[in-house]
DNA sequence: GAGTGGTCTAGACCACTGC
DNA sequence: CAGTGGTCTAGACCACTCC
């Protein structure tokens, strides 16, 4: 119960994703959150501003705070989601196959992409993920081991960030994402379920901890047809 | 000179891109910065907080603000962006051909991804983008004749935002791009430099203003070999 | 004019890093 | 320990909307 503010921030999302709180509705002035959180309205702004940035509100100077329309979870969403909550969002059944999991030395490839040498050891995991019967996405994640605790075969079937997060000694703090259209390795045929596709579409990102020290680059290869990135922006 | 905190950002945007502050650099602390330019803590913290969720610099308490290294601007980057301004950062010659402008009732497509009716007139620009020699983009923009004052073709040849920003009554409030992978139309094959490209990366935004509504809609038609989207996240 | 969100202040206490 | 950023407060004034 730390963070006052992100108690309210998260309490308001509660009651916009499930419905409490309907779109176009007009939240309670920041005078009145204050009053019934019982803290200061500067406090009750920062719950909103990230509301707002987030694309729940939408906040109109002179008149209030509105709740802003379906705030829809499409795949894979912009900022940094793991698989597991993706699926679980969508309400779709899903199967994360593990191909391997090596601790070993890099490929120059990913050494580079890591900022590292090739003598660092890394973590190297290959997953498929499946979605709805279908094998539509290849996943290589690589992961600086001196950053992270052993990974088991176990871990990365179910989801490797609901295990690290929390035993992290220094938190993930952010991410770069770059996406291309490139010609699918033989990797990607053989692994996912393919029909053809002449294209596919490459996720690489890139994850920072606390320290400004980069421990993670993954590889997500989707298969095109399955492909959809969701970006909310804001205007400054 | 309005807002103090906006004032503090832009100048140090400032100094970071034009390699005043260096990558690794740490800023002054919050309070000398509070006493440099004149103001209080927590208004040097708004400003600190804007950089940060644009990737300028990273903060770690107890230790400090740091520059980040290069804020590179990639192609289309995330956020609100035209494509005049993204040209410019990239260096790169371009040129933009109207193909065509019509003040138009919409087809029911447009009508329903504006959300509006296909008796509610709107304009209609297509337009071709070239960089470095190369017809890449295919912009198809979509705009309620209500909402904006009118379009001329040299308007439109040169950036319609730059026309539009003063001039909106309502300003711009947020957008939302979908980035999908699809087949390419007879019109992409026609108007872009093609070379057999068997997919074409399309980019929808769709602009709110102000008051909550939507006004634009674009779709954006991207040759996959040249398409490039980078996303900065930060963890919340 | 009353109510709204946007900005700003001067202080306070905390948790963290570094020495 | 002094210095840092993170949170919070209680007030203030402004620009805007609505009546």
């Amino acid at each position: 119960m730390d963070n006052i503010y992100l108690t309210i921030y998260h309490d308001l999302v509660k009651q916009i994703e499930e419905g409490r709180l309907l779109p176009e509705t007009k939240l309670p002035s920041e005078n009145e959150l204050a009053k019934i959180y019982g803290t200061s309205r500067e406090t009750v702004r920062k719950a909103l501003h990230l509301l707002s940035q987030n694309g729940y509100i939408h906040k109109i100077k002179g008149k209030g705070s509105f709740v802003l329309h379906v705030h829809k979870l499409d795949f894979p969403v912009s900022g940094l989601v793991s698989f597991k909550e993706l699926a679980r969002k969508m309400d779709k059944e899903s199967k994360t196959h593990v191909l391997s999991l090596d601790l070993t030395d890099p490929e120059p490839y990913v050494a580079r992409q890591l900022n590292t040498s090739t003598s660092e050891p890394i973590w190297k995991v290959v997953r498929v993920r499946e979605i709805g019967g279908e094998k539509i996405i290849l996943d290589k994640d690589h992961f600086l081991k001196h950053a992270i605790p052993p990974l088991t075969r176990e871990i990365c079937e179910d989801s490797i960030y609901e295990y690290l997060e929390p035993r992290l000694e220094n938190k993930i703090s952010f991410a770069k994402k770059v996406i291309t259209v490139e010609e699918p390795s033989a990797e990607d045929r053989r692994y996912l379920d393919w029909r053809d596709f002449p294209m596919i579409v490459v996720v690489r990102n890139y994850v920072y901890l606390d320290d400004n020290t980069l421990f993670q680059y993954t590889e997500s290869r989707h298969r095109p047809d399955k492909f959809r990135f969701v970006d909310f922006a804001r205007r400054h």
